[in-house]
DNA sequence: GCCGTTTTCGGCCCGACTGTTTTCAGTCG
């Protein structure tokens, strides 16, 4: 069983949980967290970097962390770990995940009445016992209580749709408030990651108190959490957590920058601005030290000279993730990343000819209405029945009335298009689910799995791969079959199928349904460094699906791409030879 | 435990809110 690396991470989260409760020394623990979150964002295998010996190149990562990663992924144990362990039960570590509640107090709580679970730290509660403890009370014993509540019911995560629609309403309606300056979403939804833990609301005003007395009515507001005079905390409909803060106008790009993030992304800008002389917080530069021979900080009206006054470009939020982005901002050497307006049509869509809501011409009317030149069609194969999968005689079908409405007046005016496709199943073995007759008759396929999800690693990849191969499939769908917060990626090598995508000319999607954002926005500037192109694609099931485009706008911004890279930021009139390039490149060879 | 051109010691990002205190510790982001 190999280690994933967010296994080998959550390991060394956990250490630096039981050091915290040991007391160990604060900066030895945060040495632990940054190793962790290190790992967390690798973009290859942890065996790969272990085998070559990288692993002490990687910052945050030092002799000492070396020497245990590689010991726990080469013999798949730790005792250093087992040993801190011994010390306390498992369950310890799911109440770190209690808001309200760390190492001190799960430390007192363990040592004097015995807690260790969230099931015994409600029972102590319940008991009363909690609040005679020194540094608890009553206050604390009910916050715990409902902590716990609040876990059980929304634990995690949510998906970027849920935050979208609340962060839109939030927005607008503070927006319209006449206290209100400048305002802007923040934090993880602001970098569009794939999920969101909570919605960060910035907001610039001369009357912090009415604005944030304003926010914690709204309407969308259930119940209030902290509120103080410029930050408060609020749990939304749906049980999504909003943080709001109030800056004065001058403060708005300092506590901008700050509260977009991420964590490691601003710890690095502010180590650059202490190269300079200057602390960086939230709100402003300070000239740090003895002032003399120091340079004054340039004021800043907005995010871009901020950026620029630390000698770096601007960096757009998606980017903020401390993966090269810094570097590349001081070289000028920042992608210019894909925008909305650049798509100019998409493909994997549903219609009711398998297990879409809408049929195929309200599919295309709903495409021209947002301002797509052109749409493929991939309905599900045969094997997928639950799915009303089509076999060979109803995909003809589908393919003669495909080709019919293109010679349509309608589509002929509005300059539109309709492609032919399929969302093939790749079988076990990585059969597809048409023959290459049917296939070739198509102008594009999707190849995707849809079963067979507990296969191990090797013989996933190799399906896969196999599919790949197929001179006939266009580019590979959802390639880890997840979806967020509901259920695991199935085990694939994704570097060995980039690698097979880059030889064959395959072009693999970003499913832009907020279920699955896959293929994940990490492994993106591997492939495009290896040459393969994307296609975002909304697996839209209804005609509203379509709008999902956004989000996997949003990931592929994330993955560095431009419209260069992104096939369907191609014209009509350039996209059908793209489509064609892999068959005639199979067939020259 | 990590890091480094003031480099092998002595730093390590910084501030808001809450509750339990009576000036501050704990937690969070």
């Amino acid at each position: 069983m190999s280690e994933t690396p967010t296994h080998v991470g959550e390991i060394l989260e956990h250490i630096a949980q039981l050091l915290e409760l040991k007391g160990e020394n604060p900066f030895k623990i945060r040495a632990y967290t940054n190793a962790a979150r290190a790992l967390e964002s690798l973009s290859e295998p942890i065996e790969t970097i272990v085998n070559e010996g990288r692993l002490g190149s990687i910052e945050g990562i030092g002799k000492a962390i070396t020497e245990k990663v590689t010991e726990l992924v080469t013999t798949g144990k730790l005792p250093y770990y087992e040993e801190l362990k011994a010390s306390f039960p498992d369950g310890i570590f799911e109440l770190f995940e209690l808001q309200g509640l760390g190492a001190k107090k799960i430390k007192a709580l363990h040592d004097q009445l015995g807690v260790s679970s969230v099931e015994d730290l409600e029972r102590v509660c319940k008991e009363g016992k909690a609040a005679e403890l020194a540094g608890f009370g009553e206050k604390t014993q009910v916050k715990l209580l409902k902590a716990i509540e609040d876990h059980r019911k929304h634990a995690g995560r949510f998906r970027i749709n849920v935050v979208a629609v609340l962060a839109d309403q939030l927005l607008s309606d503070l927006r319209a408030h006449e206290a209100v300056g400048q305002i802007s979403e923040g934090g993880s939804f602001r970098r569009r990651k794939e999920t969101i833990g909570d919605l960060d609301i910035l907001v610039s005003s001369k009357d912090p108190e009415e604005v944030t007395t304003f926010f914690v009515h709204h309407p969308l507001v259930e119940e209030v959490i902290v509120s103080g005079p410029t930050k408060s905390s609020v749990r939304l409909k749906d049980g999504v957590q909003c943080d709001l803060r109030v800056v004065k106008p001058e403060e708005f790009p300092f506590a901008l920058v700050y509260f977009t993030g991420s964590k490691e992304h601003n710890i690095r800008l502010r180590s650059r601005a202490l190269d300079r002389g200057w602390s960086l917080n939230e709100y402003r530069f300070t000239v740090v030290g003895d002032a003399e021979g120091a340079q004054q900080p340039p004021v800043i009206h907005d995010e871009k000279e901020l950026y620029k006054s630390l000698g770096l470009d601007f960096i757009p939020p998606e980017l903020r993730e401390d993966k090269g982005e810094i570097a590349a901002a001081e070289a000028g050497t920042l992608p210019d990343l894909i925008e909305w307006s650049n798509l100019r049509g998409t493909f994997h869509c549903h219609t009711t000819a398998s297990d879409g809501k809408n049929s195929l011409i309200e599919m295309a009317r709903a495409a021209i209405d947002l301002g797509l030149e052109y749409l493929g069609i991939a309905d599900h194969s045969k094997s997928s029945f639950q799915a009303r999968g089509l076999d060979a005689s109803r995909l003809a079908e589908q393919v003669a009335e495909i080709r019919e409405l293109n010679t349509s007046k309608e589509f002929q005016e509005a300059g539109f298009r309709l492609f032919a496709g399929t969302e093939c199943d790749i079988l076990k073995e990585g059969d597809l689910d048409f023959t290459d007759e049917v296939l070739a008759t198509l102008d594009y396929v999707v190849a995707s799995a849809h079963s067979g999800f507990t296969a191990d690693e090797k013989t996933m990849t190799e399906r896969i791969i196999r599919a790949i191969r197929n001179p006939h499939v266009t580019m590979m769908g959802h390639l880890t079959g997840r979806l967020l917060l509901s259920r695991e990626a199935y085990p694939v090598n994704i570097p060995a199928v980039i690698e097979a995508a880059a030889e064959t000319g395959t072009i693999i999607e970003i499913n832009a349904s907020p279920w699955r954002l896959d293929m994940d926005w990490r492994w993106w500037p591997l492939a495009k460094e290896k040459g393969v192109k994307c296609s975002i694609n909304p697996d839209a099931h209804t005609v509203f699906g379509l709008q999902d485009l956004i989000y996997g706008v949003g990931i592929a911004r994330k993955g560095w791409l431009t419209k260069t890279d992104v096939v369907n930021c191609l014209p009509l009139g350039k996209v059908e030879a793209a489509l064609a390039a892999k068959r005639l490149k199979q067939a020259e060879e």
